[in-house]
DNA sequence: CCTTGTGAATATGTTCACAGCA
DNA sequence: TGCTGTGAACATATTCACAAGG
């Protein structure tokens, strides 16, 4: 996110896949799984390119780099497609995801029951306000920072969630990291400061929205 | 991307500045605040190039698209670099923003404080459920969404954030759309389907988790 | 010394256009 | 026919490396 970019860890050596091939893909199964949901059982590059406003060349490149997945003359099967494109990304199964910060965008997240039949669970939700502690979040309770240790290793859990203030966000992640964490969504709108093997996504409206007035005529609240 | 990517309205024809440099300037212009924050006063390419994890080249060339904001032998002046970023990106000023959606997420960004300090201001919530309108949100009261229409022109709102469900989302940017509204921030789950002259940014956490899971290694939750 | 701004060189990404197969 | 998969061509983005200035 954007997203903000580059700099992601890529673990992938020398010659393989190109990160911003990977970026595409869960759009991809995202309206696959649409279509499908509506019923249809065979799409193509081109269909697939329109509703997402991309070239039909393009999808089919990016799907070539793992394999062939098409038929010539028909297209693409969407349930296979779903299938495989869940088992490249590893989502064909349920990650568990550790989230620290319960303020109103906690509660956001924990909520959302959108997740799970994407391929995340929230198995915990941390928070440093002892004020906060055994409050429900969604289908947990809240915890003191102080057991994230405990439950990212009780989990395995290499994914977490950061909405936390911007001021706690680099001491979150460097406990986080120091647990085992190798993957940080980071809410905090702040650029992370993390070692090479873990990699981090981020959101901030803001910058989403910075990145949309350059294009637009002025037109602003005061003067 | 986060926030994803393309097919995004481009009006600066023909040999202008790329988009791709446009999107890292809110990330400059964050870390460059926050330097200024800090008491700092001067900054060179390489010191914010460490910051972001990005080349001391990349981050010259990307402003030398719009001037010379730098000495040699000394770097960027903080507050003049940072005033400069605000005037390309038109956020000198406060932007006034319509949120639809008035569930948890839409809880969560009408009471973050961090939108006015960087160009935004929320001016107005609206949702479809009766039982939520008059309910309270940050500094708002829940409209229906009937009354989008003279909200959105009676501010000139170019701008709006989509925190609906999936299933509703088109059909509300068609309405936003129709009033005047020009940039989305689109929180569902969703392509949207929009004319060329409006542009949309999408904000999906699945989307950064699934991008993550692909450089982990197989690690769920059962089997 | 140091650091910027920038052409040239390199690296990466996208599209074209077509052979091959249903 | 209609569509995929793919090299070759093209377009875009990043980095290098250095002249010039404080």
């Amino acid at each position: 996110m954007a997203s903000e970019r580059t700099n992601h860890y890529n673990p992938s050596g020398a010659g393989e896949i190109p990160d911003i091939v990977i970026g595409r893909l869960p759009v991809y199964l995202r309206t696959l799984r649409l279509l499908d949901s509506q019923g249809a059982e065979v799409t193509s590059s081109q269909e697939l390119g329109q509703l997402l406003g991309i070239s039909s060349a393009q999808i089919r490149k990016d799907l070539s780099h793992f394999g062939e997945f098409g038929k010539q003359g028909t297209g693409y099967n969407i349930a296979f497609l779903c299938k495989q494109l869940e088992k490249i990304l590893k989502v064909d199964c349920v990650w568990p995801v550790v989230l620290v910060g319960a303020g109103y965008l906690g509660h956001a997240l924990a909520s959302y029951n959108g997740f799970e039949n994407r391929g995340f669970r929230i198995v915990a939700v941390f928070d440093n306000d002892s004020a906060k502690i055994g409050e429900r979040v969604g289908e947990n309770y809240v915890q003191g920072v102080e057991t994230i240790p405990q439950v990212v290793a009780k989990y395995h859990c290499q994914i977490a969630i950061l909405a936390v203030p911007a001021q706690n966000a680099q001491a979150v992640a460097d406990q986080l990291i120091e647990t085992g964490v190798r993957s940080i969504l980071c809410y905090a709108p702040i650029t992370l400061n993390v070692p090479q093997h873990v990699r981090v996504e981020y959101i901030d409206p803001v910058i989403s929205f910075q990145h949309m007035t350059f294009y637009l005529e002025k037109g602003c609240i005061d003067e």
